[in-house]
Parts: C-alpha cells; sequence; structure tokens
DNA sequence: TATACATATGAATATATAATCATACAAGAT
DNA sequence: ATCTTGTATGATTATATATTCATATGTATA
C-alpha cells in the first residue's frame, strides 16, 4: 500500500498526492452552484436574445414578444427567470410593463462568449 | 392604423419602430445556439468543478473522480460533453487518460462569471 | 360598469439531461 | 491466455425546464 501524503487521500487511488493537492484546491460549493446557475440561465436561446435586445433598449414585453416572433407567455415566463437572476429590471407604466438590463456586467460574459465561440 | 416604418412591421403592436430596430439588430441563429450551448455546457455544477481542476493541472479520470467523491462512470460522462464542446483535449498513457484544458478562454469566462456572482 | 388590452401565472406537455448501473473495451500484468 | 484495472458507453431513471394553453390580474377606456 502506498504511502499517503494526508488523511484526505486514505482512498486506494493511483495517484495520491495530486488528488490531496487537488481536493485542497476545490471551490466552496455555494461558490460552484451560483457559477452554474448564472451560467445556466445564459444557456438558453430565448433568454441570450432578450438579453441582446435590452443590451441596446428598454422594451415592453408586447414588442419582445413581436421582435422575437414567440408568444408572449413564453416571453414573461423567461423574463420571470431573469428578474429573479436580477439580470433585468423593470418598470410600470399604465399597462405596459418596460423591460432593461439590472446587470452590465452579463454584457460583458456574452461578449467574451462570443469571443470564444469565433475563436472555435 | 398606425403608419409602419417597414414591411417587417406589419404586425399589430404597440411600438412598430422599435421593434423593427430591434429585429435589425438580432443576432444570427447559429450564432445564438453556439452562445447558448457554450454557456449551458458551463452551466452545470460538475463541469465547473472539472474544468476548475483541469485549470491548475493535468489529471486522469480516476483521480478526478476521487476529488470530487463522484462515480468514475459520471466524471466519463461529462468529459465527454467537455470533450465534444472541445473545452478538454486528453493524452492516453498505457490504461490512463488524462485530461487538461484545451482552450483558455474557458478558464476566462470562469474568472469573468465569479466576478459577476461576487457583485451579486 | 363593462370592455379591451398588457402582462403574469398555474397546469400540462414535451424534451433535455445528470447520475447510476451494468457492461464493453483496451491495455498491462500474471 | 487469463485476470485485473482504467475508461467509455448504452440503457434506465429521475429531475429540470421551455413552451403552450387557459386564465387571472391589473389598468385604461368607452
Amino acid at each position: 500500500m502506498k504511502e499517503l501524503l494526508c488523511d484526505m487521500c486514505e482512498e486506494q487511488c493511483e495517484h495520491p498526492e495530486t488528488v490531496c493537492r487537488a481536493k485542497a484546491e476545490i471551490l466552496p460549493e455555494n461558490t460552484v452552484q451560483q457559477l452554474a446557475e448564472t451560467f445556466k440561465i445564459l444557456g438558453d436561446g430565448t433568454r441570450i436574445k432578450i438579453l441582446h435586445l435590452l443590451a441596446n433598449r428598454e422594451m415592453c414585453v408586447c414588442d419582445i414578444a413581436e421582435t422575437l416572433s414567440m408568444g408572449q407567455s413564453a416571453i414573461s415566463h423567461q423574463l420571470r427567470v431573469l428578474r429573479s437572476a436580477r439580470l433585468v429590471k423593470f418598470r410600470k407604466d399604465g399597462k405596459e410593463v418596460w423591460y432593461s438590463l439590472d446587470d452590465d456586467h452579463v454584457v460583458d460574459l456574452m461578449r467574451q462568449g462570443l469571443e470564444h465561440i469565433s475563436h472555435t
């Protein structure tokens, strides 16, 4: 049996040192989950399109649906997702609700994502 | 009936100009899908962890599973996803397969994602 | 008040996907 | 050749989620 470097490495494993060091550098679980959650929200075409639209102008729900040729309900559901992630904000004006970006970092993320796929 | 600015705006809509301009700036569908696909891959905790590990060192499948306390099969399945997205590469050495990052842009994306969640 | 309109929401459906299990495959080792 | 080990993969299951439909809510207007 191989000698183990620390008590985190008590499993039978071919490279205990690597595992030991890797375990020490693991990201906190809640950080991982927040990160995954953020990317998951960007991992949908409809939401990407909505965010891209809102990056240029404030829009009401009806116009977003029109622009994307999608149902009002589908857009509304997705806006709720984006709202709960605090990526968009809204203001009410009469019957209409106007949405806009709440967070410019998202645009940066999308831009970098675009760079990534262009390098592929 | 309101006057329409272009023939893209023949629907009944409260703000035809906005829709017209927004439609003109819409991202190409394949770009949207590639972008969404990239973020979707990052939108999973296990894959985030794997990428974060590989950002620091080359690792074999067994050690990744050990480090993350997960089954070998689960890791192998996820590595296949990461491989087909060309985010990781591998080399074989005897029975072992060593994985490493194939694309440094991903690390940048993750770093920026981390910044995003820290600003929240 | 009654009606029309913009938006939100719950239920239902269809689809995607992550993990597990069993097993196949490939490469030493005996 | 057989056995063991590391990895890959197909099938299955459970869970998540995107869209649609029907409807509720809220606001303006006739």
